[in-house]
DNA sequence: TTGTAAGCGTTATCAA
DNA sequence: TTGATAACGCTTACAA
């Protein structure tokens, strides 16, 4: 039914071979120009749309992409896919989506299903601190992490400078006059709880402040788990009156929790997020966050993939690193004792 | 590199006929037991993976859907999606996914690539009222419909029932003592903003109550224009109390236009949503919205694409409606004067 | 600049 | 129950 490329080389009178020189980008210039404008216009008569499953077969490249995503229903996650996908279509890729509810087994099976699909490589936001799984991967895949960093093995990556997002957040806090700030990290397990966390012990210091009590930590991204760890918090320390939280989940779960202790946000407790994603300018306050350009960590990722995709091994690993910006609403204010 | 069926062959000391025969579920039987048993052994020690593109080439399935989204970061389709990824890949297909931003040329253009790509069929939330490109494609491939039905042609289609979910916004607010209920619809070409219109007229008469003034519809399916249209609304008839929203973000919306003009949600104006999308227990106030089932949606989807896929041809369009619920929170309320 | 021919890894048909 | 063979549509040495 569909044409082929036997039926645009009989309309032209040529032979098969001829017509893909002509109609690859990368082999036309061996073909006659004239003949190529024939080529062209009789496969566009002929409707004909290269198989790509033939190809493949060919060259055993999908143009494929594998796209793993710990969870498509966390709204930051959906702005990074855009990005990937605006990217990679402009080029022919085709980007395969799976999520892994950041369950380590199941990412084993996706990726296994991934690679049965033979994509030609991976993006993934699934990095963990230690990641066997990942260090094999790269042995047999070109691979680009967004979002998170592994220290399992060096690897090209795209995310936000937590670095300078973190200091953002503390020093709009200190500025307001909050003395007494602390950090509520992300699972021990994330690379990016981790570096965030990290980022939030230098900008204290670099404040000359001491972060308030030991360190609390939510066991997975969920405002469930924040709001759990937010209320230790809270009876361990009375005197604090701000909270930098790892993500903006974990800012809703921590202004959750000091509700129901009858702490209003922000008269009692200001609270700062991170990533700003879509709606946190509508919830209950209007959250303060650290905004990481969704978008483009996506379509970087995305850019990044397609080079090592076209240059041949050994080019040096580039660690991509965007800047965020400081979002203020209404969930910070100047601390009670000090208006 | 990868094993392949000679490989696999070889090592059992067969032919390769046998051993495709050997592993497809559908022709195993047609061969002795015990070499299935052997081959299956060969084929998990040479850590065997069928190449998709060599039986796609061969048999001309991809296994593989197109879905066809609207945009991504609307925070209702993420949970529809998940829904069609969860079904799908339980049975060996991959959903291939792309956004269109409710732009008809650009769904053209994304639906060309993916039909490029072979797909066997495609998931659709783009419907529009009427849709040209919708029944040149049916005549093609396999459809189902999500979210929305088309007038343009009959299809397979999943959706909620939004007869039933309209009627319980509109019955919950004239519990509350509402009379002046008016209702601000989706854009017109979109048959879910119809039908909810419909169901809502439908839903007025049936309580003996007349819609306030005439119908407000949105031009987009975003805060920003239903802001505009709540705005006018409100100028219009200053003695509304209630309005039922075509769906969540509308309902945002008109939450934002009451408050610019000094009219709190819900102590001068309550609100209903549509959706139930995340986070929409977290605004200000908390949204009373109708919950579709929407991961339901996604997997029921993906099930009747599957069962079209193997019922060659004529089966009954089958239509599939899930039934909505409401979900109280803090956007309603008796109305003012009845207070 | 073009044609020839082989082969990518499967599966379907036919014969044994 | 299994084997032989051809074909799916494309790319790519190699030859002309």
């Amino acid at each position: 039914m569909a044409a082929t490329l036997k039926d645009v080389a009989k309309k032209v009178g040529i032979h098969p071979a001829t017509v893909s020189r002509a109609l690859n980008p990368n082999t036309a210039h061996l073909v006659n120009a004239a003949t190529v404008i024939k080529v062209r216009k009789a496969a566009a008569a002929l409707n004909y749309v290269p198989n790509p499953m033939a190809a493949g077969l060919r060259t055993s490249r999908s143009h494929t992409i594998g796209v793993v995503i710990p969870d498509l229903n966390n709204p930051v996650f959906p702005g990074m896919v855009r990005g990937i996908q605006d990217t990679l279509s402009r080029t022919g890729y085709t980007p395969l989506l799976v999520n892994t509810d950041n369950d380590p087994e199941s990412e084993a099976h996706v990726i296994a299903a991934l690679s049965a699909r033979r994509v030609d490589g991976f993006i993934l936001a699934t990095a963990r601190r230690d990641h066997p799984l990942l260090v094999e991967l790269s042995e047999k895949f070109p691979i680009v992490l967004i979002n998170r960093v592994s220290e399992s093995v060096q690897l090209p990556s795209v995310s936000a400078d937590d670095l300078h997002g973190i200091r953002l957040a503390v020093e709009h806090l200190y500025g307001l006059g909050h003395r007494s700030i602390a950090h509520i990290a992300g699972p021990a397990w994330s690379s990016s709880g981790h570096e965030r966390s990290q980022a939030f012990s230098k900008a204290m210091r670099d404040h000359d402040l001491v972060p308030a009590r030991r360190p609390v930590a939510v066991t997975a991204w969920s405002i469930e788990s924040a709001r759990e760890a937010a209320l230790r918090l809270l009876n361990d320390d009375p005197t604090l009156t701000a909270i930098v939280a790892a993500n903006d989940q974990i800012a809703l779960g921590a202004i959750a929790a000091a509700k129901s202790m009858k702490r209003r946000c922000p008269r009692d407790l200001s609270v700062v997020g991170y990533n700003d994603m879509p709606l946190m300018d509508l919830v209950d306050p209007p959250l303060t966050t650290v905004r990481v350009p969704q978008h483009d960590i996506g379509a970087e990722s995305a850019r990044l993939m397609l080079s090592l995709l076209v240059e041949e091994g050994s080019t040096p690993i580039k660690q991509v690193r965007l800047t965020p910006e400081l979002i203020i609403r209404s969930s910070t204010a100047p601390p009670r004792s000090a208006s």
